[in-house]
DNA sequence: ACTATACTGTGATTGTCTTCACAGCGTGAA
DNA sequence: TTCACGCTGTGAAGACAATCACAGTATAGT
């Protein structure tokens, strides 16, 4: 088996074109060019050609590339063979939110399972995922196999929570919380912060006012 | 005044920065290595001495950096002179979830009001915010200066909630629905997308499980 | 059968960001 | 006053990703 790889860059962007081949297939459509996928994106024909040879996919000069053909392979290197395991850790106000945002859509990836300090969500059925108290998340960690962990809990205890996860075997994190996560280097941590993103826009909002238009 | 442009990736080290920064400061410390800054993060001590220098502002040898002249600089490149303005258009589960935590902490960049279709929303105060409806977006645009939009909606009204904001004057947006902005090239999209987040760590999870253990 | 066309596949190039490595310098000790 | 130390500032090199540009190719039309 081939161990090559993958440059985050291209992962991020074809989880966006399965989001928008699946559309295309849904709409009827059975090929498409890579200007067409590209033009949907926010990159250039031949950044989706280059991503689909380092996937090793091929299409067909002149009609394109097989929609469903495509779906498959992307599928194969996305999904993990027996799927992951999420468990979500803080059902906060932004726990709450993601468990609606992953419930509404049908997920390749659902959450298992929901912890929180708070006693009075244990036993709680949210947006169709099981609630439980995070003294429990050790034993259902030795439980399942579960490799993902989502942190939606405040700072403070962001740290502490990652490496209840890490110790029940989760190998990567996807941290809402707005700190540096300190991880052993074969756990893999994704950083969501919406506040930097946040001031991020600001900054550009500002330094775009200035530009020329266009 | 020089226009010089900073670097994406820089900008979003500045917003970290100034937030180690301020825990320093408030835990009493004066001043700071690059070595000590970068370690914090998840960055070379070469990095922070090279964003430093972007910015104009120097330490001096031995000593390091003074935290405080250093603070005072980075809000003078991210925070714009007059303040920027900011709106949430979409007062769901994510939309109550991104007040509350932009309520909790005394950001730098308040939002001044949020907007939704639906009309129980209308008039509430959430998480200190004011609630009116969307129809009532327009005008309050025209009648303030705001250049940041939170599009915060499902993804079938993004675009038509991108185009009500533009059209009222906004030059950034912060996009949290799966899809891509149409807009002009005067504006600037920061894209979060949960979805393709998690999609990614999962596949890091997976990648991660194959390599050796350190 | 032949030709024109419009696409894919990819080596080469460009551009951008990160890291290296060392000169320069201010401080504190002798 | 002199020296040694350990930091900063920065030109140069390196790594990486995006783009260009064109050869190769399958199809449709004549």
């Amino acid at each position: 088996m081939k161990n090559v790889e993958f440059p985050d860059p291209t992962i991020e962007r074809l989880c966006c074109y399965r989001r928008i081949l699946s559309a295309l297939l849904a709409a009827g459509h059975a090929r498409v060019y890579s200007h067409e996928l590209a033009a949907a994106q926010r990159v250039t024909p031949a950044q989706v050609r280059r991503d689909v040879m380092l996937i090793g996919y091929s299409g067909s000069p002149v009609k394109g590339y097989d929609i469903a053909g495509l779906l498959d392979r992307i599928g194969e290197i996305l999904d993990p063979p027996g799927g992951v395991g999420v468990v979500l850790v803080g059902v906060g106000y932004l726990g709450r939110a993601l468990l609606a945002y992953f419930a509404g859509r049908k997920s390749p990836i659902p959450v298992v399972a929901a912890f929180d300090v708070a006693p009075e969500t244990s036993g709680q059925l949210i947006h169709g995922c099981h609630c439980y108290h995070i003294d429990e998340l050790s034993s259902f960690l030795s439980r399942r196999s579960i490799l993902v962990g989502i942190v939606a809990v405040p700072a403070e205890a962001a740290q502490k929570t990652a490496r209840e996860l890490i110790d029940g075997g989760v190998r990567a994190l996807l941290n809402f919380a707005p700190v540096q996560l300190d991880v052993p280097q074969n756990v893999y941590v994704e950083n969501v912060d919406i506040a930097v993103s946040l001031e991020k826009t600001a900054f550009f909002a500002q330094s775009m006012s200035l530009e020329k238009e266009d």
